[in-house]
DNA sequence: TATATTAATGACCAGGGAGTCAGCAAGCGG
DNA sequence: CCGCTTGCTGACTCCCTGGTCATTAATATA
């Protein structure tokens, strides 16, 4: 994972994993048929033990729409941007387009749940008359696109203008909650 | 750039950017060092113009600051994520940190630049009376944020989930502005 | 201890691509 | 018409890397 995640699909060298690894390139031709495989389970492998933590952690609580918002998921929102997951995102965007079925694979595994997830927590807070009908509610991108904003930029412009990732996330929650809270 | 848009910097062949130029290989060379060269005056190249036709476009209006948002900017925003500048993006994540002279170079150019550009109208906003100061005042990156995202999904996820990339801007000038605008 | 089975190595090969360069073509000046 | 300059070509070289496989090491079995 280091190693593609450093260079890239093309420019990592089946020999430098290997290396990395401290095995031989032939041992990794012994389980892995081409480089695509072997790329395509670093990433599962990335992912799958990291998603299974993060649905444990974030967990079915009792908590009310905001409670929500304001704990677990800004906390999830504080943290991806500067931990390794960052990589990933980088990796999937780079490299996704040539590989389909990698991104298909990501996409129900990970996204399709991630937006379902966003989509019940809205749901509960309109319902419960926490929230408005707000454009959350049909974009729940919306909630997520400063978490992807936030990876990029801290991979790409940190050199020039280093990102307050937790401030930025603090910031937005607390703008989209004065946005879409009932007022009482 | 379509060669290098299509399959990132190490699997792009010269020998294809010149195919697709209607040139040779040789002749390349003639005027680039190395490909390296190549690909930053291709970046250059292609950003360039579309920034000054971008800066000619929003230009110095008389309008207030909410109007801007939803009319020049919301244009732009909406403009942008089916755009060719799209796959700008996906290269500039993917290959940037391989390219350091180019990114300070687009850092420069573009990003701070559009960053100075929204504080200026944000300000505007709050001095007129318009806006409450609030998180975008500090994090002007939070208005931008879903354009980037929208620019990354429509390349990744768009034979998963077709974003609605014109009512996602909406939803989040509306949401914003909902956030930001001091009722009377 | 001897033998069979499984795990792992790394030298090797074939294909491909970055970069070079001898030479061809086209305009230009006399 | 002829030399001269400039623009351009594509065959060639050399290196690199994905993938193979004969060989060796380690482990299990008898």
């Amino acid at each position: 994972m280091e190693a593609f995640a450093e260079n890239g699909y093309a420019a990592t060298r089946v020999e430098e994993v290997a290396k990395r690894a401290g095995v031989s390139k032939g041992l990794l031709y012994l389980y892995f048929k081409t480089k695509e495989d072997l790329f395509k389970a670093v990433i599962r492998n990335f992912v799958s033990p990291r998603l299974d933590a993060l649905i444990q952690d974030i967990g079915n609580s009792d908590l009310t729409a905001e409670e929500f918002l304001r704990g677990p998921f800004l906390d999830f929102a504080k943290k991806v941007p500067r931990s390794p997951a960052r990589v990933l995102a980088r990796l999937m965007i780079a490299e996704g387009p040539k590989h389909p079925d990698l991104v298909a694979w990501y996409w129900e595994n990970v996204v399709s749940k991630g937006m379902a997830a966003i989509r019940t927590v809205l749901e509960k807070g309109v319902r419960g008359g926490e929230f408005h009908r707000s454009a959350v509610d049909d974009f729940p991108q919306l909630l997520v696109s400063p978490v992807l904003f936030a990876m990029v930029w801290t991979q790409v412009f940190d050199a020039h203008d280093k990102l307050d990732t937790d401030g930025l996330m603090e910031g937005h929650i607390s703008l989209v909650l004065n946005s879409i809270k009932v007022d009482r």
